[in-house]
RNA sequence: GGUCCGAUGGCAGAAUGGUGAUGCAGCGGACUGCAAAUCCGCGUAUGUGGGUUCGAUUCCCGCUCGGACCUCCA
């Protein structure tokens, strides 16, 4: 028996150093994340899945590391894009969030992501986010103008450290009209009024909603507190969303640090742009998982490290799944121990700013291994998997999922054509072979009989 | 216009200041009645021009090309 492997270092990058860091919790027994969740009002596409992702990856390994992690990841159910999608659909916000919800949930679980500890919703914590806002009016901060309220980005000195720019870089580059009402055009809004049509609360400041930056400070410190460990989105969100909550959270609670490690993913591609819905490039999660499996869609998002775009294709898609059918046929040759521990080759891949590439470079290695007959690697094959959330199926429910023929037909067919082998009826067997190619059968004759898969 | 990131074989994609993983595809062979699967073997790459260095794909500068953000965005 080997030793127990050791726990390599955990590395990550962290966008506002820019640079790989050695993590290191705030409190080793207690790991908190938090992530910027979706706006539902309407289907995840599949770029939307990467943060997801690799959020779940972090997680995953997270847990294998410390004891205990707290991942929040917020529901952002108010937002006028929401109240628009309603409108068009004639329905209730509640109904169009409801079901969008209920749809992004079954997508994820689809593809094997782990759904958080806490999932709160912007509409379930008002009450945080004004009293945020009285705070940040109190100490200076905002200010009232026309019925809204706006952060002041020259009250805080930090204002642009996090994604690296000025507020005079943003006074040059402003491609938007500046509202008349802002004393600074970097200023953001945290509270704006709403009219009959649009969703509104009481507050202090007339009848309004959030502005979009609001809720996750408020959700983050009121799950996780002033400071935490990791907090992280799509690279999109780095400017202006993650640097406006940064603002107003550190404002609102000097004494702590927010977030100490900012993660950042960058975006799928589809022909070398940038997947999104204002494009109309995108492919929901759901026209994907109708032209491959899921588990290859879950593959495709780890063959590039999260950093790194991605170009999204069907024939990535393709090529996913002849992986996993290998992997599937690895475990299929020598089948795994339950007790199977994951090589250090895996860990110390993860462990690497989640280098998810080098991971999969040694599931190969270990499923040739496990192709020889090694069965040490095939649990270190299968419990790889289990961490990276894949190879949770037989390799027989793998091989033969989404055959429409019925077993006993194809199994009479496979007698047919062993009886005409016997025979020396060659002529007979390759059509009975054929005709079950066509239905998306394929055999293989092996040395202990002829198994079938999907074609 | 401002800020930032990237460019590795046919494709995907790691790594590294000193002979460039891994997978797919391709080619040859073994096995097979023929296939499939599996196994053995093979070929092909660091965008471009300089600089630093004994040595650069790696570090620095210019250029070209691509992408992201500056507006809702994973």
């Amino acid at each position: 028996m080997s030793p127990p492997a050791s726990t390599p270092a955990l590395t990550l990058h962290d966008s506002q150093r820019r640079a790989l860091v050695p993590f290191a919790p705030l409190d080793p027994n207690h790991v908190r994340v938090y992530y910027c969740g979706p706006t539902v009002y309407d289907l995840a596409h599949v770029g939307n899945l990467r943060a997801m992702l690799t959020a779940d990856l972090l997680v995953r390994l997270l847990r294998r590391l410390y004891p205990r992690v707290t991942f929040v990841r917020n529901i952002t159910d108010v937002d006028d894009k929401i109240t628009a999608r309603a409108r068009a659909n004639s329905e209730t916000i509640a109904a169009l969030t409801a079901r969008t919800t209920a749809d992004f949930h079954a997508d994820l679980a689809a593809i094997g992501i782990v759904p958080p500890d806490l999932e709160p919703r912007a509409t379930d914590n008002i009450a945080e986010m004004q009293d945020i806002i009285t705070r940040l009016l109190a100490h200076g901060h905002a200010y009232e103008a026309e019925g809204h309220v706006l952060f002041a980005v020259q009250s805080f000195p930090g204002y642009g450290t996090l994604s690296g720019r000025d507020t005079d870089d943003l006074i040059a580059g402003a491609r938007v009209e500046v509202a008349p009402y802002k004393r600074n055009p970097g200023d953001f809004v945290l509270w704006k009024p709403s009219d009959d049509t649009q969703p509104g609360w009481d507050s202090p400041w007339g009848r309004g909603r959030p502005g979009w930056h609001i809720e996750c400070s408020a959700m983050a410190h009121r799950y996780l507190g002033e400071s935490f460990d990791i907090h992280g989105g799509g690279d999109d969100l780095l400017f202006p969303h993650h640097e406006n909550e940064r603002a107003q959270s550190l404002c609102c609670f000097p004494n702590g640090t927010f977030a100490n490690v900012w993660l950042h993913n960058a975006m799928l591609l589809v022909d070398g742009e940038k997947m999104s819905k204002s494009l109309g490039n995108f492919y929901t999660v759901r026209d994907v998982l109708a032209r491959g499996p899921a588990e290859a869609l879950r593959l495709l998002l780890m063959t590039s490290h999260y950093r790194s775009t991605l170009n999204f294709t069907f024939g990535g898609l393709e090529d996913a799944t002849r992986t996993l059918d290998r992997f599937y046929r690895a475990l299929e040759t020598t089948p795994p121990r339950a007790d199977g521990i994951v090589p250090d080759s895996v860990m110390s891949a993860l462990c690497d700013d989640l280098n998810t590439p080098r991971a999969l470079a040694a599931l190969h290695a270990l499923a040739d291994a496990a192709l020889a007959g090694d069965s040490e690697a095939s649990s270190g094959l299968k419990a790889s998997g289990a961490l990276l959330g894949l190879l949770d199926q037989t390799p027989a429910d793998w091989f033969r999922a989404g055959v429409g023929l019925d077993e006993t037909t194809i199994a009479t067919l496979i007698e047919e054509r062993l009886a005409a082998r016997k025979a020396r009826d060659f002529a007979r067997a390759d059509e009975i072979r054929a005709a079950l190619a066509a239905q998306g059968v394929a055999l293989e004759d092996t040395a202990t009989g002829t198994q079938w898969r999907r074609g």
